[in-house]
DNA sequence: TATTGTTATACTCTATAACTATA
DNA sequence: TATAGTTATAGAGTATAACAATA
């Protein structure tokens, strides 16, 4: 194996779609561990804020975060701990578990909304609100089409 | 502790910011992961594509990916395994080793920003071209402010 | 039999700490 | 003493497999 000089893969290319999106949730994550949050972390947030008013099954819970039930249902053991969600027994269904958020949880959730909103208003700042909104707008787009 | 009825939390608000950007990376690795790849995965590919042409040093290329050097190092040396990177010590400082891509490196580097083309392609085609140029274009900007 | 959830185990991606070699 | 890299260990965020309870 010989050291490959001048070769034609550019040194400083632009970075792909992937990392530019990494790099962004990177900030985010970034700026709120630095905070106190009650121990609470990125992906307690993603699930919190995916629990709808009626409750969600732990299955169904996996499905709409793309991971599996044993992992939303060891996530949802956590937060059911730290009194963020709630867990009762479906009547309808004994096998299933209705999974609801707390009072707390429902604070934490206006809380992170609140926070990342100020962090969206810093970057709609940097670049332009009106760009940052269409940027949002493709984002949001896209994302209806997985 | 009792259940939260009519809570004043929307059940589905619009996700954040770093849910939509973690769809975008998901749908992406996903993608390729069902793909081969010679066992290279999503973070290979991104620590490939950030050694610049005239090598690295592994304490530089953790600080460039905002991981320690620690982490680099252990993808470099899987990735010297795999044939894609060399290493040799830079002989104006013997502590540290410098970092190239081999011809196999730049290979699957441009495989790799060709493969993600045609992704961000489909995407163009979803939502506008154009609005997806500047989309792009705003992620960019934006990563420059961190 | 099929499905919900749980338990056990393992893998990926990172971090912190302690160390070695060189500066 | 300080810095580059390595080794050891651990934690976060998942996955797969096997199972128990219920449908």
């Amino acid at each position: 194996m010989t050291f490959v000089k001048g070769n034609a893969v550019p040194a400083t290319g632009e970075p792909h779609v992937a990392v530019l999106a990494g790099a962004l949730m990177r900030e985010i994550r970034d700026t709120m561990q630095a905070e106190d949050w009650d121990g609470l972390r990125q992906s307690h947030f993603r699930l919190l804020s995916t629990i709808p008013r009626d409750g969600i099954t732990i299955t169904e819970l996996g499905d709409r975060l793309a991971m599996t039930k044993q992992a939303s249902g060891q996530f949802v053991a956590f937060l059911t701990e730290t009194g963020h969600l709630e867990v009762r027994v479906d009547p309808e269904d004994r096998r299933a578990r209705v999974v609801v958020r707390t009072r707390l949880g429902d604070r934490t959730v206006r809380r992170v909304n609140a926070r990342i909103l100020r962090i969206e208003r810093k970057w709609a700042k940097a670049v332009g609100a009106e760009r940052y909104q269409e940027f949002r707008q493709v984002l949001l787009d896209l994302g209806a089409t997985f």
